[in-house]
DNA sequence: ACTCATATATAACATGTGTTATTTTACATT
DNA sequence: AATGTAAAATAACACATGTTATATATGAGT
């Protein structure tokens, strides 16, 4: 065998992460991932064939964090765990959350797709969502995905009143799932009180 | 004098308007805007100092652009029309909507900003929105603002569902105001009568 | 101690970019 | 028609980047 391994492919996704944090994803260069790591570029093309490959990786890492964020967030109500997690998200990484909503549209769009029947199933579960039909659901569910969205934007792009807080977002967040949630059983109730006549 | 002028500013602004409507802000360089219009990159500097200042000028373009769309979108109801104006400018130039929500934060906060409390006067005029106070009408629009940049986001980089029609965007962007506004009333409705007992 | 595989360093190449110096061209004024 | 001014073309410079070819250093196995 050669000499020993100085820098691991964890290391150089690290230092891809730390610049991409502050100079967002196209500020990531070959060169400045070294130097961060104190080495030349040989060690990042032992790891990866390109640096496509490398915005790959770090894309993932991306994803596993705010997978692991949603984990921490669990406070037994699913459906708003996950605005909340994705607003945390969205403040605590606010330039790689920029960058990930434009550069990574096509991944985004499938992990969404894919979770989008198990986030449906919890929210049958949820007591407060009891007595929606399925097709109300999802109609609430996008509705509050937009929303997330929207306040992940506004809060990452500095687009809010400046005294905003995080609190502050978190309130709005639930106030408007509110909103929508009692519009919906409004509706609901006048609905079965037509049928009912 | 010299010869005649071939290529004049606003051709040069609107060779780099189509350079970033296809392949994004950072899509624009002076070659390519030199190469569609059949010059060289002489034209442009005598134009513009840099492409910095170059910059500057596609996004004025661009607000008036967007200033214009509002100015179409009159159906008398001014609070809709923002929203819906909005999301007609981000579904048809959906790439440059993208980079200008990032790369001119700046600059949209301040034309935010500008524009809010007029916004919030129209607010004041509107028959659906009377006896809300003025606190409760920056907690709605700022709602549906949050709503908007969320939908629009949504429509740039298509993250909704594949049959989605801009009808459908409509509605549901309409939808969400009458969820928002609802509530809003039904609050109000119960602080009323609690100050009446 | 020697050898060799291999991790790392160094340096170069190719390309794309903004910018500027220089040259060429066109046309109004004389 | 001659001339000078300004527009446009050309070409070069400086720099950053991805990538690769070559050189160096290190440590395990003999």
């Amino acid at each position: 065998m050669g000499p020993k391994v100085k820098f691991t492919r964890e290391q150089i996704i690290d230092a891809a992460f730390e610049i991409a944090q502050t100079e967002g994803i196209d500020g990531i260069t070959m060169r400045k991932i070294a130097e961060k790591m104190g080495s030349s570029v040989a060690p990042i093309y032992v790891n990866f064939k390109s640096v496509d490959k490398l915005n790959e990786a770090l894309i993932e890492k991306v994803i596993s964090i705010s997978r692991q964020l949603l984990m921490e967030e669990n406070t037994g109500n699913p459906f708003r765990d996950i605005g909340n997690a994705s607003l945390r998200f969205a403040m605590e990484y606010s330039v790689i959350f920029r960058d990930l909503v434009l550069k990574s549209g096509k991944y985004m769009r499938d992990y969404d797709e894919k979770i989008m029947p198990a986030l449906i199933e919890e929210m049958q579960k949820d007591p407060e969502l009891k007595g929606f039909t399925v097709d109300d659901l999802k109609t609430i569910l996008l509705k509050m995905r937009i929303f997330q969205l929207g306040l992940s934007m506004m809060a990452a792009n500095s687009f809010l009143p400046k005294e905003y807080s995080k609190q502050d977002m978190r309130d709005i967040l639930s106030s408007t799932a509110d909103d929508v949630i009692m519009s919906a059983k409004r509706k609901g109730f006048y609905n079965e009180e037509k049928s009912d006549s």
